[in-house]
DNA sequence: TTGATTTATTGGAACGTTCCATTTATAGGC
DNA sequence: GCCTATAAATGGAACGTTCCAATAAATCAA
């Protein structure tokens, strides 16, 4: 039973008693067959368990219907709804999407991104990995293949991109928390090597000296974006001399960890210590409290990235604009007013 | 810029001054060329930016790197958890997993798997998505592709399944409910056309019927295995004359709806209304109250399904044992004792 | 030196498709 | 009947690799 030798195209040809270059014409659905022969054809390919070799026809034509999706994590569901947008645009354009996971790791991004080049895919939809340094794309770059970032940009590459407004939330949820009366202010989450983190510290930074807060009362923690770092980011923020009262996420995994971090201690997340997410995955709504949160869209940010896609492979360039996709602040009940200020309406 | 053509290992060979032999001796790393040759070679593959085809080697050994792995729902975290395990060993045996979402759609599933087949896959490691039909995966099979099924089984297909104990699980969340002092315990989610189902609802009649739960006091309420559907398990539930006071839910996507529905009518879960869900998701621990579940360690799963995928490709064989994972109830806060009764101990 | 042995390198056929240029069959016009 | 126009089917070369058998070069034994 164990792999018998494959049925090739002369097998079919044979069985159906045509050429093989009819079976061919069959295979790529041409009307020039007569249907009386087609039938015939497809047939006999049900007989033999014909299994179409797309390696051997892309040695011939050149354009495979895969595309490779990149994705730093998987496990974080912001990642998983962007998929499933990005699928929902190209299954209707007959194209497969093959995803790929590289765990923030660069080292594993450089095999997946090979791995995918050498299967001969169409294009790549890539959110980079921590790290990732600048000459890794150049390859695929150079054998004109077409790229397009999500979520993350790289510094100076001219690989387009399709992100959140990600200075525009920040600004957004910042504002939002100094009009509950929060007057010192801290950032969690993130570190310095990637651009988002930049984009959405500058945010938060600028609304805070816009809107009066002082340099002194606006406050930084780095750490790992995820639940775990959201913890370590709120111990150290409790053990400082004067603690904030508020706190802007680098996203919602950061969030979850610290609204967890602050119920270990005793301390009621929205009443004692305001926190606002980034992402707004579906989570967020479900949390006790709800979460408080900059949402992005990825469903459809993924969508566009997709769409942005299929148009190179239509146009066969490997430019495209940058697309910034709008953001808003969805409030819900994880950010009360400063209870030392007193100022602000109830959560 | 664009798409200039392709180099080949003879323009590297032409490049080097050796022969395409040579050349191709070197990308495979035989220990036949001299040292100085096979850097000369390297250095022209590095100047025209060349790109391995893989497809066009596969025609001659038929022996690709990559497996492909097909999920039915790639939001739900727990899959992303599994998949991470897998990839963990795969990366480790040079293979790379490609994955693909079929979001629980039949047709899209055999688009999936044709897809994957074409492209030339060492192996197919499947969630098979509801409502798949018994005959989907004929062509696969007699292709002797190797393949194995992972949490879901199908009717009557002779796939190695690696999935976890389902009756058991579901016995022993059973178990601590009755001995929470639960009288009357509903099943919540789910539906018939899922193998996974009959198992878990299996182990709670079973466990129902043998410690003295009366057959009218065992419910069962069937509905989508997703938040949405937990919820509307609840609804029903507590519209019946004779509502029961403990659940146990299909999956926690179910539990986490229940304890929403139960928020939103004032009910507090754990005291008012028992729940417990299965898969112990990572979001399990950090809900409000934290959710008692049934731990079936999806990353163990996802490591075993790889490790019996490598050794079905090295063996040549399409034939394995099934893998049934050991599960462990993770008592947590989500289910006190029953009010009504009062009787055990308090949550 | 000559042959035998080992070490490096090479040409050519094969893999399963596509596609162009042909050939063969069918129909229409007179 | 023959010629032309159209429709349907076909053979062969090409795609980029691997692998076998063969050659060329280097080393060794005598």
């Amino acid at each position: 039973m164990a792999s018998r030798p494959k049925a090739t195209i002369l097998d079919i040809a044979r069985e159906a008693g045509v050429s093989k270059s009819t079976v061919s014409l069959v295979l790529q659905g041409s009307g020039l067959i007569r249907p009386e022969t087609a039938l015939k054809v497809r047939k006999a390919i049900e007989d033999v368990g014909y299994v179409y070799n797309r390696g051997a026809a892309n040695l011939r034509k050149a354009h495979s219907n895969v595309i490779g999706m990149v994705i730093n994590d998987l496990t974080n569901p912001f990642f998983a709804e962007m998929a499933v947008g990005m699928e929902r645009v190209f299954q209707s354009a007959g194209i497969v999407p093959f995803i790929a996971n590289t765990a923030e790791n660069p080292v594993r991004q450089e095999e997946v991104l090979k791995s995918l080049m050498e299967q001969g895919v169409a294009g790549l939809i890539v959110s980079p990995a921590r790290g990732t340094t600048s000459g890794a794309f150049r390859r695929i770059e150079m054998a004109g293949l077409p790229i397009v970032f999500t979520m993350r940009r790289l510094p100076e590459s001219r690989i387009p991109v399709i992100a959140p407004d990600n200075h525009r939330g920040a600004w957004l949820a910042t504002a939002h928390l100094i009009g509950k009366g929060h007057r010192r202010l801290v950032f969690f989450g993130g570190s310095s090597d990637l651009v988002v983190y930049h984009e959405r510290l500058g945010g938060f930074r600028e609304a805070c000296e816009a809107l009066g807060i002082a340099k002194r009362d606006t406050l930084v923690v780095e750490g790992e974006t995820s639940r775990k770092g959201g913890i370590a980011c709120l111990e150290t923020a409790l053990a400082m001399a004067e603690p904030p009262s508020a706190a802007l996420c680098f996203n919602d995994a950061v969030a979850f960890g610290v609204m967890l971090a602050l119920r270990k201690r005793g301390l009621e997340p929205g009443a004692d210590f305001a926190v606002v997410g980034f992402d707004d995955v579906i989570e967020a709504q479900h949390y006790m409290p709800a979460l408080t949160s900059v949402a992005v869209d990825s469903a459809g940010l993924g969508e566009r990235a997709a769409h942005v896609m299929l148009k190179m492979i239509q146009s066969r360039t490997t430019r495209a604009e940058d697309h910034i996709g709008a953001v808003n602040l969805v409030v819900r009940d994880s950010c009360g007013p400063d209870r030392r200020a007193g100022v602000g309406d109830a959560a």
